[in-house]
DNA sequence: GCTTGACCTTGCCATTATGGGAAGCCCCAC
DNA sequence: GTGGGGCTTCCCATAATGGCAAGGTCAAGC
């Protein structure tokens, strides 16, 4: 099959899967004499198991290990476990990160009258508020309203 | 005062205040005839304003926003509270997915042995796992389309 | 005066994962 | 034989930040 077909099937773009074979996540797919990309249905099994991985939030470079190790039949179950304890942490990092930011602007639009008047502690806090650390707390228990939205706007970076 | 004071006070480093300037979200510094810019004691309140701000995780353009508002003297507190309830809606929303994420993992994780067998319900849950509820979660179902950001490793985009 | 070193300038590249679009070939149905 | 849809490659953009490089500037010390 084509790679449109290879798209649908595994449920990535075909941009995407272009993509991960250029960045070697994919071996190169065979080619028509007209240059066409040719897939198999183990192919879309793969690309399947990377869109999966994504899912769950795994970086590439993670999931070039994991389709290692699946694919190898002798693989100890404890490489691929440390793989996803790997990226549990980082969540966790992360969840806490932007809980920390949540609670503290929370905090400060709940104290904000929102009404015509200037006066505002939001931006009395900018304005020259030092930033302090969150009282601990369980990251799960704070979640709790949904809302399909898009993107948070980053963070500053230092993790890495 | 030159660059690298405005950036030590502010607590950026003087690339990123650069690339304020070059994005257009404080305005063209002066400069000696050398060309070096120079920056006021008010400067760097504005430079600091800004930290503060993306240390809360705000997105430039967001930022943009509210620092036309502080700068407002007229400014309905309304609309500074419309732009931090907005981004505290996008964290919810981000926080969400990452929990999701880390709950399905971790659970995937505990029922691994991690030992030296091949065995391991990670990889089947990837081979063709559907990403189903989680025990004693209430984050469920489908896991939609994440973004970037930190240390974390991202996940599909489609929001912007 | 001249050297040295710290600081400044601009500009380009890299990151992460993904989408968008252009220019151009290919294939099949009608 | 033609039109439209699928395919190819390549470049650009995103968000925010770091890094490096080549070169100008300034102040201090000799």
């Amino acid at each position: 099959m084509n790679i449109g077909q290879a798209a649908a099937g595994s449920g990535l773009s075909a941009k995407m899967v272009r993509h991960y074979e250029s960045i070697r996540l994919i071996p190169r797919a065979g080619r028509t004499e007209a240059g066409y990309r040719v897939y198999s249905a183990k192919d879309v099994n793969t690309l399947r198991f990377i869109r999966r991985a994504r899912e769950l939030g795994l970086s590439i470079e993670r999931i070039k290990r994991l389709v290692g190790l699946w694919q190898d039949r002798e693989r100890p179950s404890a490489e691929v476990k440390r793989v996803a304890t790997e990226h549990v942490a980082e969540l966790d990092a992360k969840i806490l990160e932007l809980v920390a930011m949540r609670d503290a602007l929370q905090e400060l639009a709940k104290a904000c009258h929102g009404d015509p008047r200037p006066d505002c502690p939001i931006l009395r806090d900018l304005e020259s508020g030092a930033r302090a650390a969150i009282p601990g707390g369980s990251v799960t228990e704070h979640v709790s309203h949904p809302r399909r939205s898009t993107a948070v706007g980053a963070a500053p970076r230092h993790t890495a």
